[in-house]
DNA sequence: GCCAAAAATGAAAACATTTGCAAAACTATT
DNA sequence: AATAGTTTTGCAAATGTTTTCATTTTTGGC
C-alpha cells in the first residue's frame, strides 16, 4: 500500500504520452486518435488510476453533485421524496450531497455553507421557510436552487411542490361537507415548518368558511410518529365527549390515530372519521383504507431534479418552478356524521 | 453577476496580507496575530468568500466526504439507517455522498468509481454481496470501508450489522414453538438481496429442526410494499387450505398481511399468526401489535459511524466491525395454533 | 536601547488537472 | 516528391489552495 496512487502523468508515462493528451483522452475522446486511446485506457487499467474530479473542479468544471438538505431522512415522505430526486438526478449524470438539519434553520445554513465549500453545482431544499442567512449566501454566491414540497407563486427562489394550503383546505372542506362539527385535530409542531402550518391554515379557514371551529383541547400537537399519534388520540376519545372527526396533519399520524380508534373498538368511519395528508405507501392498502390528500412526492422529486439540472446546465433564465396539485382522495375512514 | 468568486489571493489583498497568511488563519489560527485575523475574517465576510475544498483536497487533504451507496432510499428500514448514519456522521464534520443502486449490483460499482473520483475520505455500502469489482476496487484504492446491515464473521471487510440468519431463527423457531405446523412465508425476492436470503435460510432451517417445511406454493415472494404483500396474502388465503402462520420476511410485508387478514375478517393471532422482521417505526404500535425480530437500525447508523471515522482519521489497523444482535420480540400477532 | 529568542509573515514550490496555442505528423492532391 | 490541409500531439500556463523555508517583526531581558 506504499506506492501512492496513480496520477494522470503516471498513465501519460505508462501510455507514452503526454499528460495532455491523456487529459484530453478523458474529455474529448474525439479529439485523439483511436489507437493512442486505446493505449491510454490500458495503461489506466493497469495502473487502476481514477480520475481526480477535485482537480476539475478547480478550473471551473462542473463537480457532478447536488446539495440536497432535508429536515430528516427518516419520515415516511422525505424518504420517497429523496429517493425519486435522487433517482432522476443521478440518471443525469449528477450525484448528491446530503444532509440534514433536524428542524433546526441555523444548521441548515451551516450545512448549506459547507456544500458551498464543495462547490456543489446546485442547491435542493425542502419548504419555503429558511434563514435569511441561508437565502442570502445562496443568493450572493449565485448557486442555481431549488425549493422542494412547498409551491408558493411568492417564494423567493423556483419551487417544485404542492399547495399545502390547499391540501390543508381540501380535507377541511371534505370532513366539514360530511356534516362534522365536532371536529378535533393532530398536527405536527408548526414552528419551523411551513408546511405543516399552512395545512393546519387550510383546515382552519375551511373549517371558518363553514362556521366551524377546532376546539383548543382538540387541537392537539405531536410529533411524527404513528406511537406519539396513537397514544395522544388514545387520551382524546377516553373523555366522554369525543370529536366525531379528526384531522390528521399527515398518514403516519393517522394510522396512529386509526390504532388507537381499533384498539378502543370504535369503529371508523362509523363513530369516528379519521382523514391524513400525504398519501404515504401504506395509506391506501390500511384496512380502513385512509382518506387523505394525495401529495405526489415521486412527482415532485423527479420534476424538481429535471428542473435542477436545467438551471445548472444552462444557467440561463430562472424558470419559476412548478405546482403540483393535491388531490383529494376519498377512501373509507371517512363517513358522514352520524 | 459578473464579477468572478472571490478567491484567496481576493481575499489577500482585501486584507492587505498575503495569500499565506489567509490560509494560515483558516487552518492553523494560532499562528496567526490576532489582529490580523480580525483583518482578514472582516475582508472574508465583507468579499463573501468561501473556501474551495476542491483546492484542498488537492493538497492531500481529507475532503470531509464519505460515499453511501444504499440499494434504495424508499424503505422504511433503510431511510432509518441512513438517517442515523449521516446524523452521527455529520456529528464529526463530514458529509454524506449518498446513491442508490436499486439493487443492480453493476450500477453499484459504477456509483463507486464516481464516488472514488470525488475523493471521498471512505465509503459505507449496505449489506455484503457485493461485485468482486466493487471489492477489487475499494481495496485496490485502499479506500476506508464499512459494510452496514448485516454482519458476518468472514465479511471481507469490516462491518457493521446484525446476524440476518439468526434473526430468521428466532423466528422460526417461535412459530415452531407455538405448534405450528402449515406455515407459509412472504419474503421478496431474495436475489442481490444478502440480508432477506440468509433471513429466509435462518427461518427455513429453524423450521427443519423440527422436522417442518415450507410448501412450495406457500412461498410467496412479493416486491417491499403493503400493497404487494397484502395481494398474496389475500390471494394466498382465499384458498380452502390455510396456513396458520405467515412469516414475513420484514414488517413492511407483516403490515400487508395483517391488512388482508383484517379484510378478510380472519382474526390474529386467533385464526392465524403473523410475524415480521425488523421492528419498524409503528409495528409496535399496529393493532395487534406485531411480533417481530428487532434489528436496530439506529444502533447499527450509529456504530457503523464511528468506525468509518476511526478508519478514516487514524487509517490505522482494520477494526473489525461488531454484531449488534438481533432480538425476537414477541407482541401480539404471534399465538399458538388452534 | 541592544540582543537573542520567539512570533508572524511572505515567496515560491507543490498539488492534479485542463486548455490555448504551436509544432509535428499524417493525408490527399497535384 | 512537393504542397496544402488536416489531424494529432506536446508545451507551458493556469487553476485555488497549502506548506516549507526563509525573512521580517515583535517581545522580553538586560
Amino acid at each position: 500500500m506504499k506506492e501512492k496512487k496513480a496520477d494522470i502523468i503516471a498513465v501519460a508515462k505508462a501510455a507514452r504520452v503526454s499528460p495532455s493528451t491523456v487529459s484530453r483522452s478523458f474529455n474529448h475522446p474525439e479529439l485523439v486518435k483511436a489507437a493512442t486511446r486505446k493505449r491510454i485506457d490500458a495503461a489506466v487499467r493497469r495502473l487502476g488510476y481514477i480520475r481526480n474530479r477535485a482537480a476539475q473542479t478547480i478550473h471551473g468544471i462542473r463537480g457532478g453533485t447536488i446539495g440536497l438538505i432535508v429536515p430528516t431522512v427518516d419520515h415516511a415522505i422525505f424518504a420517497e421524496l429523496i429517493q425519486s430526486f435522487s433517482q432522476n438526478v443521478e440518471e443525469q449524470g449528477f450525484t448528491i450531497l446530503l444532509a440534514s438539519h433536524g428542524y433546526r434553520l441555523e444548521r441548515e445554513y451551516a450545512i448549506a455553507r459547507k456544500m458551498l465549500e464543495h462547490r456543489v453545482d446546485g442547491m435542493a431544499l425542502i419548504g419555503l421557510d429558511h434563514s435569511d442567512d441561508t437565502y442570502g449566501l445562496l443568493r450572493q454566491q449565485n448557486t442555481p436552487t431549488v425549493l422542494l414540497w412547498n409551491y408558493s407563486d411568492e417564494a423567493p427562489m423556483p419551487c417544485v411542490g404542492s399547495d399545502n394550503y390547499l391540501a390543508g383546505r381540501l380535507i377541511g372542506d371534505h370532513v366539514a361537507r360530511l356534516g362534522h362539527r365536532s371536529i378535533a385535530a393532530v398536527f405536527p409542531p408548526t414552528s419551523g415548518n411551513d408546511r405543516a402550518f399552512q395545512r393546519l391554515s387550510g383546515v382552519e379557514d375551511a373549517l371558518a368558511s363553514k362556521g366551524l371551529k377546532i376546539a383548543r383541547d382538540w387541537r392537539l400537537e405531536t410529533p411524527y410518529s404513528v406511537s406519539a399519534a396513537k397514544n395522544k388520540v388514545a387520551r382524546l376519545i377516553s373523555f366522554p365527549r369525543r370529536p366525531t372527526a379528526i384531522i390528521c396533519g399527515n398518514d403516519v399520524l393517522a394510522w396512529g390515530a386509526l390504532h388507537a380508534l381499533k384498539r378502543s373498538g370504535v369503529s371508523v368511519p362509523e363513530d369516528v372519521t379519521i382523514t391524513g395528508i400525504g398519501d404515504f405507501h401504506g395509506s391506501k392498502d390500511f384496512e380502513p383504507s385512509l382518506t387523505t390528500v394525495r401529495i405526489p412526492a415521486h412527482t415532485i422529486g423527479s420534476k424538481a431534479a429535471k428542473l435542477i439540472v436545467a438551471l445548472i446546465i444552462k444557467e440561463s433564465d430562472s424558470e419559476s418552478g412548478e405546482l403540483v396539485p393535491p388531490e383529494l382522495l376519498v377512501r373509507s375512514t371517512s363517513g358522514p356524521v352520524r
